[in-house]
DNA sequence: GTTAAAG
DNA sequence: CTTTAACAACGCTGC
DNA sequence: GCAGCG
């Protein structure tokens, strides 16, 4: 019988039969096993990345963790950055090797969600990432229809994307971004490629930031940008199954749901190969007129919030006589 | 999961 | 000594 | 510091 406790790599790892969560169908160990058997294809993204993770502890609520708990051990590799939002210090973990991660999963973490940018070159992101979320209760088709306008709206412009799914609902399309572009570029190409492919098609895709505004088409979300994270390729995610954002040929996405990868089957399909293998086309440099129609599209965000300003307002002025 | 305070 | 509680997010944008 | 969203 395999014991509830072991150490690996000089990790210790506890409580491995205790479930994940309520709804995840998988033990603590399942988690821990995943993890270390896709180690070689996962930490490539995670490596010299700032680190967020979901965690989610028994019986307690999942939570985002950005800064390393004062017991962290001294060997886990971190950075500090300045969070404007808390003015404060956050200290971000690397997770560079085997040993890192294999702690992480000891602390529950589910989800790894890498930053943009390495630390090295802080400012200038790898990749490009036009995130499609379908509407509430939409077919996975439409995603993927939609991941074929970004697709398309790519070619117009000169650039191959490769694209994963998400691990919910959705999919990712990845540019790589040579080592001259800036985030505010990225940022900027990223808003007229979302544009273009919701001009495309105005009945399948919209960039409306409020979902009230989206009426059931599918958010190519352009700002997953800058400073954000996002789930990194091959990382679980705390859904029942625990499904894996897994990279998917754009000649197989009508044969495939994201329920296909999860922690259970994903083992296997990377044990002989790298599913990125020939998918994943080499850093390209951004088109300058291409950055340039998108620093001229007003961000969607402002007027949204004016208008939650406003109700937030009537809301406190009816509550208070 | 871990630590520190309370019982 | 054992139980319980507290803790664990930020970027984006303009007002 | 906040709305809205991820
Ligand atoms: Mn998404
Ligand atoms: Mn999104």
């Amino acid at each position: 019988m395999s014991s509830a406790e072991q150490t690996r790599d000089g990790v210790s790892l506890t409580n491995l039969d205790q479930p994940l969560a309520p709804d995840a169908g998988a033990s603590k160990r399942d988690l821990v096993d995943y993890l270390d058997a896709v180690h070689g294809r996962l930490l490539p993204w995670l490596r010299g990345r700032p680190l967020s993770v979901v965690r989610v502890l028994r019986g307690q609520a999942p939570f985002m963790q950005k800064n390393l708990p004062k017991y962290t051990p001294d060997w886990v590799r971190r950075t500090s950055v300045w969070a404007e939002a808390s003015h404060r210090d956050v200290s971000y973990a690397l997770c560079d090797d085997r040993r890192t991660l294999l702690w992480f999963a000891n602390q529950r973490a589910v989800e790894y969600h890498p930053t943009l940018s390495t630390v090295d070159r802080p400012g200038h992101p790898t990749d490009l990432v036009l995130d499609l979320d379908p509407p509430e209760g939409a077919d996975f088709g439409v995603a993927v229809a939609a991941a074929r306008l970004v697709r398309q709206a790519l070619a117009d412009v000169g650039l191959a994307g490769a694209v994963k799914t998400s691990g919910a609902k959705g999919l990712h399309v990845l540019v790589p971004v040579d080592g001259a572009t800036s985030a505010e570029e990225a940022a900027a190409a990223t808003r007229a490629l979302a544009v273009r492919a919701e001009r495309l098609d105005p009945a399948l895709a919209t960039t409306a930031f409020i979902r009230e505004d989206r009426g059931g088409r599918v958010f190519v979300d352009s700002t997953r940008a800058g400073g954000a994270s996002l789930v990194a390729a091959f990382s679980p995610r705390l859904r029942p199954g625990l499904p894996v954002s897994y990279p998917v040929g754009w000649d197989d996405l009508d044969a495939v749901v994201p329920a296909d990868f999860t922690v259970r089957t994903v083992p296997a399909l990377v044990a002989d190969r790298d599913p990125w293998a020939g998918l994943l086309p080499p850093p390209q440099p951004l088109p300058a007129d291409l950055v340039e129609q998108g620093r001229g599209i007003p961000v969607a965000r402002v007027q949204a919030m004016h208008e939650g300003r406003r109700r937030a307002r009537a809301r406190r002025a009816a509550q208070s006589p």
